[in-house]
DNA sequence: CCTGATTCGTGAACGGCGTTCAAGATATTT
DNA sequence: AAATATCTTGAACGCCGTTCACGAATCAGG
């Protein structure tokens, strides 16, 4: 008797397990890729380090792609804290959009493994990123749009949502190329400048512009 | 006798025919690409499609890796020319630019799983791009360069072309975020129209800015 | 507590994949 | 025409994600 659980408290002992498997798995997923890179991380490697069965990966996740979006979801709010700590506040709009900008390339530089990840991972064809992956990122334009809707107190809430992703999208285009290497990126040291050279730009075409 | 081949024409049979296995062998990756994407590709459907056996490719290529590479050195030339077909002449430098840039979205959304292959494929770590594969990108931002130097006539050779990148790595951001439909990207159909915002912006932005 | 039912952890096994290699075929040289 | 070098072939290897039958742990009900 009395096995009976109040709301507050439905937590079985098999959903602490599954819970702290999980917590488990994405602490050694996130571990894996930040050392190895995202090629590198193994079920077998990361199902030893979460001291589990290669099983148990299955029954805590869908499959391997399933935590690896879980591992970005982490790191697109570690990315979102890292902004909202960057000092805005006080600066006038454009200037706080290019604070975010460089707040983004430090991170980019800093936590290059899981930032790349965050980008490179794909799903398979025909599966589409969830709507609790979609959402974090969503978090992140919002921090765009404050300043943005100073600049440009014209454009309706959707456009100007839009136009946030845009800036992301130019801004992360400029830092992905670059640390990739894939082509003949600026080099490195570059980077922020031209980040910052880009933002503005876009900050004083925005004002005049429509 | 009279085996002896002079310069000209030095090219033996096998030459001949490795050359022809190397061109059915990037055709039938390319081909492979375009219907199923880069995820789609098989080293045992290649070579079935190229009528050779699974080992002939690793005569042929050094590996996947290096087949997919020579797969999107043709599209990055595809790519060029679909920017050169693009009329330029006579339009002012920023429109030159905006042209240019559309032609590159164009271009994507027309060859998206090709164009998607070409930034989304990577090397094993430690591995880096071969040279003749930069070079045929040094060859786009070239492009880039000529109408930007008529806007920027006060920077050096080599902040010209790092700025063309920028610009570069700018709309790709722009067209990649959108397409590949990882975060909540711009609608398809608002495309078009924010890389000309964009671009605007940074032109604009250009002439009044150092 | 005890019991039946349900859920979970386990690791061997499966299927698919890139890559290699020994053996035979073909081209090249002498 | 013989000898040598090179390529083609496809079976085999090793790695990897995923599954599954089985045994253990946990749950609900009395």
């Amino acid at each position: 008797m009395f096995t009976e659980r109040y709301e507050m408290d439905l937590l079985t002992k098999k959903d602490q397990q599954r819970d702290d498997l999980r917590t488990r798995l994405i602490d050694a997923a996130e571990g894996r890729i930040a050392r190895q890179g995202l090629a590198g991380l193994k079920a077998r490697d990361v199902t030893a380090d979460a001291s589990c069965a290669l099983g148990a990966l299955y029954n805590a996740f869908e499959d391997l792609d399933d935590l690896i979006l879980h591992v970005s979801s982490r790191t697109l709010k570690k990315l979102g804290h890292a902004l909202a700590a960057t000092q805005t506040s006080g600066l006038a709009p454009g200037q706080a959009l290019a604070a975010l900008a460089q707040g983004y390339v430090d991170f980019a530089l800093t936590n290059r493994p899981l930032w790349s990840a965050l980008f490179n991972h794909w799903l398979p064809a025909g599966r589409d990123v969830p709507d609790w992956h979609l959402a974090d990122h969503a978090a992140l334009i919002e921090q765009i749009v404050i300043p943005l809707a100073i600049l440009r107190p014209d454009l309706a809430t959707g456009d100007l949502h839009l136009r946030a992703r845009t800036l992301f999208a130019a801004v992360h285009g400029v830092v992905q190329l670059s640390l990739e290497g894939r082509f003949v990126g600026a080099p490195q040291d570059k980077i922020a400048s031209e980040v910052a050279a880009l933002v503005t730009a876009m900050t004083r075409g925005i004002v005049s512009s429509g």
